[in-house]
RNA sequence: GGGCUCGUAGCUCAGCUGGUUAGAGCGCGUCCCUGAUAAGGACGAGGUCGGCUGUUCGAAUCAGCCCGGGCCCA
């Protein structure tokens, strides 16, 4: 008889609805009441410090599902690393200057350009731009909080702030003593109409397909009237001609001197069939391109005319490497002020910046009848004059994807610009240097996308005409001759006649709320100037903000106003470098080049890697489709839903467990909830379960305390003693418990959660269906000692320490599903109880569940725990393997009882197995009982050859044959095939080898080169897998048949039971009415039917007035059941 | 056009350094179990492992080329 405990129950019921939402809120509140994340921070002060850096996002738009994976991410290792003991402050950032925010001010005042924003006034610009930074905090802080990310809010460093805008300043200042920061040109997608430089994300919104001309001129050689030779170009931008300044060729491509009447056209060989179609031609001759390098020509247009020095470096043959046979003639027209490859290969060859197009797109005066064109218009009339002067071969019409202004639709011109530039290349053999020292997670990130890029460097375009954003820090003489840069306000404030301070004071004083941080901010800086070192010219700053890119890249050290604010050399130090950063795939050119290229150029002396040791680069969160998510496309989703509906866990765990971070993930409500039933509703059926027995059982965890109270698993016996199943699932924990850790270690997210969805399905699917009974038993003993009482215990130790250590193991991963745990399964019953014994061991947290020993009391939140460590006396790797085996042969017993339509509940009378590896007898013999219990038969047998259900088949294990006898591989398969099987088998069993005569050589076989496996005869009630096959002895006799009657009754009283909703420990009275067959049954297995069912009383014949009545079919029978209750 | 990356069942993905019958989950269908019940199990259908060529005794796996998707850059 089960003997309900009359203490209170140790665990409060778990909540089986679907309110995962709700219970994660009630332990959001928790942890704030509790401060339970400052604690987890204040527990490890002064361990060794884990430094993460927060790549700051901009609040300036809403946060989208990418976002909500770089979080969690973000939020699993310091989480975890705070668990393995380590001092883990996470200082959040907010990223809040740049061309983004303008934008998304200008769209809201409805205007669009510099123009109107000078119209509108810099002043309340600016203003508006500081404001709008912060529009969505407050979604992004509820979103932080709600998927349980912590991470310190309060104390977020800003990029607008006074102190991180100096410290950029101080930066550059010092790239600028190194000279390392200078003023230079740079090729920019620029709109004439909008005058201004477009950033490469603008650019790529505006690509549309156009058709432009394509044409091929000839650009006569120097010697024209002698040698008649010209080299023949080709270009879709016809206006940028009369700015060529020189011609490029690849060196290794052989190029030929095509004959044309009088004339020599030079041009690539492999092309002179296409360029020259059906005009009649003559290949005279061939030469390298190397050999043309160095050659001179005539420009096709006189009205640039540069000093004498610029024209004898102008119309020149260069050797490029960008120089293809794709299209055009293999020689390259180029204007290094109209084309970003032009311009680099100009500055190596010296050729001039030949600049006939003025910013707004018209050619410039000087330009004959051109003067005052724009340069698209041009297009038609440059190439009539050139056909008018025999110098174009021919026109055609070229289709191509050309970028457009996204304002104002204008096609865009590529154009050289003046702006200041890092001189990363420089340093970029440090930088790659460095890169190669950083743990990049994929791994080809470090040597493909983001080396490559790296190993193409070219210098950093620092400055932008624009408006909000770090100003750069550089005053210059009014007559351009003297530069300095300025590293922070004081320093400014000690230049020698200093002036124009007052400006942002007196704008204060008229408005008091106008933000101190202004202060540094265009255009109250601009107004300060000092004196030049001649002592009598002003020193301006120059108009330039500064990409805000670098401002990322400085959060290391701006992060502390380093090296002005008091204390920051010391913060600095300690949180530099950092062990873990965490971004999407898009900030390889963006974040994660800025914070590796300065650290290098300002830290060069600094270990490497520096300034992050590991980065996990994730993927896009893509639709259903597949396809990258995003708000125009319509297929967005906005994270909070989910939130509210399945909850944080469920989110985390899909971004978690679907798939490594860095492959794009497919995001959608039902992925989500597919994870959530998974793992997290496994689990919490298991916890559920344990709940439910512990409390009618009145299992009590703090009676573990006492004496055996440090080995608190030994609140069970121990380990020896226990049943194999508990052997099993606590080996399997353990294992896990170093799987985990191994890869968590690694930063492998998706191959920790594997390894926990499968230990979450061991417990539930085998463990758990394969104890149940051992839960349902009644106590026997009032002291529970009798042997089976113990043997419940045990059951119960096991499942206590499989789902207390489960939920540390989880904690990093889902927060709130492992807190909901500790806190019903050990901080409630443990506790608010007396302190532990007390004496602190350090590293002493060997399989205690409870670190007691380390903490006065027990842990008040799971996230205070150390993080598991596997007991290795735990683990048995043996009984692992044999357990999968059984698991394998109940799930062929399964197949065979569904083949053969005989159900489970019907006993039958024995399976008998045919093992491939005979040796394996006595072990799968010792598990006979979990066996008969699964498979429900009274019997288990072997058969050694049992060549009546089974064939064998021999085939070489090719890993080991393979190697020592190559070709003859096919040949000892075939001889194998065709020898009788069975004899080979026994063969090998007795002696452990064979020889075989196999073309021509005897070859001697041992027994691990090769496999035999087995094959259920057909005919037979079998099923087999490779190692073994298995036979169900389906003749059943009266007892089977009756037994089976009585379980099938059975299961009609339990539907009763749970029809009526009763307690599970609720007493019945039972009575059956029916036909003979089913009385007599009732009646024979009477005791059998009662303990099962809890029934106090069985009755057969009238069911008593009052007693709720139940139809049922028992294998045809028609009767009703009836169940009272008292 | 260049770089990187991916291509395995209807969908999401495993499949390590090559080993011969390519797996899992979801979905679908059939059945089963159930005192955890929005859980669990078995079986079935469904695959030219994107294509071609090579290396090899042996290729989903290695190499080359091609096709297609994604991202980044021109």
């Amino acid at each position: 008889m089960r003997s309900s405990s009359q203490a209170m129950p140790a665990f409060k019921p778990v909540d089986t609805s679907m309110k995962f939402p709700e219970a994660e809120a009630r332990i959001r509140a928790f942890w704030k009441e509790r401060g339970i994340f400052q604690e987890s921070l204040k527990l490890r002060e002064g361990r060794p410090t884990w430094v993460f850096y927060e790549g700051p996002p901009t609040a300036n738009g809403r946060p989208h599902p990418g976002h909500v994976l770089t979080r969690v991410v973000k939020d699993l290792f310091p989480r975890y690393k705070t668990m393995r003991g380590f001092y883990v402050p996470r200082k959040a950032g907010w990223d809040t200057h740049g061309l983004p925010v303008e934008i998304e001010v200008e769209k809201e005042l409805g205007i669009s350009g510099k123009q109107d924003i000078e119209k509108y006034g810099v002043i309340p610009f600016v203003r508006k731009c500081m404001e709008s930074v912060f529009k969505y905090t407050t979604d992004w802080e509820n979103l932080t909080e709600k998927i349980g990310f912590w991470i310190d809010l309060k104390d977020a460093y800003v990029t607008y702030h006074q102190s991180y805008v100096e410290s950029v300043w101080w930066s550059l200042a010092e790239l600028f003593k190194k000279d390392l920061l200078f003023k230079g040109h740079k090729v920019l997608p620029c709109c004439p109409r909008c005058q201004t430089a477009l950033s490469s994300h603008e650019v790529g919104q505006g690509y549309k397909e156009v058709e432009d001309p394509s044409v091929f001129v000839t650009f006569r050689a120097t010697d024209w009237e002698q040698s008649k030779v010209s080299y023949l170009a080709w270009t879709t931008t016809p206006w940028t001609l009369p700015s060529n300044s020189g011609l490029a060729v690849k060196s290794d491509v052989e190029y030929a001197h095509v004959k044309v009447g009088d004339e020599t056209l030079v041009m690539a060989a492999a092309l002179v069939e296409k360029c020259m179609g059906k005009v009649p031609h003559e290949v005279v001759k061939t030469e390298p391109g190397s050999a043309l390098v160095g050659r001179r020509y005539r420009p096709l247009f006189d009205w640039w005319q540069g000093t004498d020095k610029e024209r004898e470096q102008a119309w020149k043959v260069c050797a490029a490497d960008f120089v293809t046979l794709d299209t055009g003639s293999g020689i390259v027209h180029m204007a290094p002020a109209y084309g970003a490859d032009d311009y680099t290969l100009g500055q190596r060859e010296g050729l001039p910046v030949i600049h006939l197009v003025a910013p707004d797109g018209r050619f410039k005066e000087g330009c004959g009848a051109f003067s005052g064109v724009g340069f698209k218009e041009a297009d038609k009339n440059l190439i009539k004059d050139l056909r008018d002067r025999g110098l174009l071969l021919k026109r055609e019409a070229y289709k191509h994807d050309y970028p457009h202004c996204w304002r104002c639709n204008s096609p865009l011109i590529y154009y050289a610009r003046e702006g200041w530039f890092i001189r990363t290349t420089r340093e970029i053999s440090k930088v790659i240097a460095n890169n190669k020292s950083i743990k990049w997670l994929p791994e080809h990130i470090r040597d493909g996308r983001f080396g490559n890029f790296l190993e193409t460097n070219i210098d950093w375009a620092l400055s932008r005409e624009r408006y909000w954003g770090t100003p750069l820090p550089i005053w210059v003489s009014e007559d351009g001759s003297h530069m300095e840069a300025v590293g922070s306000l004081k320093e400014l404030g000690e230049k020698p006649g200093v002036e124009g301070f007052d400006a942002f004071e007196k704008a204060q004083a008229s408005d008091p709320t106008l933000n101190p941080h202004l202060r540094v901010h265009k255009p109250w800086i601009d107004e300060v100037t000092y004196l030049a070192p001649d002592g009598k010219q002003r020193m301006k700053r120059v108009p330039e903000v500064i990409d805000c890119w670098y401002d990322s890249g400085a959060m290391p050290f701006a992060q502390w106003g380093y090296p002005h604010a008091p204390g920051s050399l010391e913060q600095f130090s300690r949180a530099f470098p950092a062990d873990f950063i965490s971004e999407a795939i898009d900030q390889t050119r963006g974040w994660f080049y800025s914070l590796l290229t300065e650290s290098t150029l300002l830290f060069g002396g600094a270990p490497q890697p520096h300034p992050y040791k590991t980065c996990v680069v994730l993927g896009h969160v893509c639709d259903e489709k597949g396809e990258k998510m995003a708000k125009s496309k319509g297929n967005y989703i906005d994270p909070s839903g989910i939130l509210d509906e399945e909850g944080a866990d469920a989110l985390r765990w899909f971004f978690y467990s679907s798939n490594h971070p860095w492959t794009s993930s497919r995001f959608s409500r039902g992925n989500v909830r597919e994870a959530q039933k998974d793992f997290l509703l496994k689990l919490r059926n298991v916890y559920s379960f344990f709940t439910i027995y512990a409390n009618i059982d009145g299992f009590d965890p703090s009676a573990g305390r006492g004496p055996d109270f440090q080995r608190f698993r030994r609140g069970g016996r121990e380990l020896s003693e226990r049943t194999q199943l508990d052997r099993w699932i606590l080996s399997e924990l353990h294992q896990t418990t170093t799987g985990v850790r191994q890869r968590l270690d690694e930063y492998d997210i998706f191959g920790s959660a594997q390894q926990l969805s499968a230990f979450c399905e061991s417990l539930s699917n085998w463990y758990l269906q394969r104890t149940r009974d051992r839960f349902w038993r009644s106590w026997r003993s009032e002291d529970r000692t009798h042997p089976d009482d113990l043997d419940k215990l045990d059951a119960y130790w096991t499942l206590y320490e499989c789902l207390v250590n489960f939920s540390k193991l989880i904690a990093p991963f889902v927060p709130f599903a492992a807190e909901d745990i500790w806190q019903n399964l050990v901080y409630g019953p443990l506790g608010s109880g007396e302190a532990a014994p007390a004496g602190p061991k350090p590293g002493d947290s060997q399989a205690t569940i409870v670190n007691l020993d380390k903490f006065a009391r027990v842990p008040a939140s799971v996230h205070h725990c150390d993080y598991p460590t596997a007991d290795p006396q735990a683990v048995d790797c043996a009984l692992g393997e044999e357990m999968a085996l059984i698991r394998e042969i109940v799930s062929l017993g399964r197949n065979v009882r569904a083949a053969q339509k005989l159900k489970v509940r019907l006993p039958l009378s024995k399976l008998i197995l045919v093992l491939a590896d005979g040796s394996k007898t006595d072990v799968v013999r010792a598990h006979a009982e979990v066996l008969k219990d699964a498979l429900n038969v009274k019997d288990v047998e072997f058969a050694r050859l049992a060549e009546k259900f089974v064939s064998y088949q021999v085939k070489p294990n090719f890993k080991l044959i393979g190697a020592k006898y190559r070709e003859l591989v096919p040949a000892i398969k075939q001889a194998l095939s065709e020898a009788n099987a069975s004899h080979l088998k026994g063969k090998f069993d007795n002696d452990g080898s064979c020889t075989l005569r196999v073309s021509g050589h005897e070859v001697l076989l041992s027994a691990e080169e090769v496999e035999v496996s087995i094959q259920a005869r057909e005919g037979y009630a079998a099923a087999g897998g490779k190692q073994v096959v298995i036979v169900l002895d389906t003749h059943l006799t009266p007892e089977l048949e009756a037994e089976g009657y009585a379980r099938e009754l059975v299961n009609r009283v339990q539907g009763a039971r749970k029809e009526m909703d009763l307690k599970y420990e609720q007493r019945i009275k039972l009575a059956v009415q029916g036909p003979a067959r089913m009385v007599q049954r009732a009646e024979q297995f009477k005791a059998h039917i009662c303990h099962e069912t809890l029934a106090t009383e069985l009755r057969v014949g009238e069911i008593p007035p009052g007693w709720k009545t139940f139809d049922v079919d028992v294998e045809g029978d028609a009767g009703k059941v009836g169940v009272g209750v008292e």
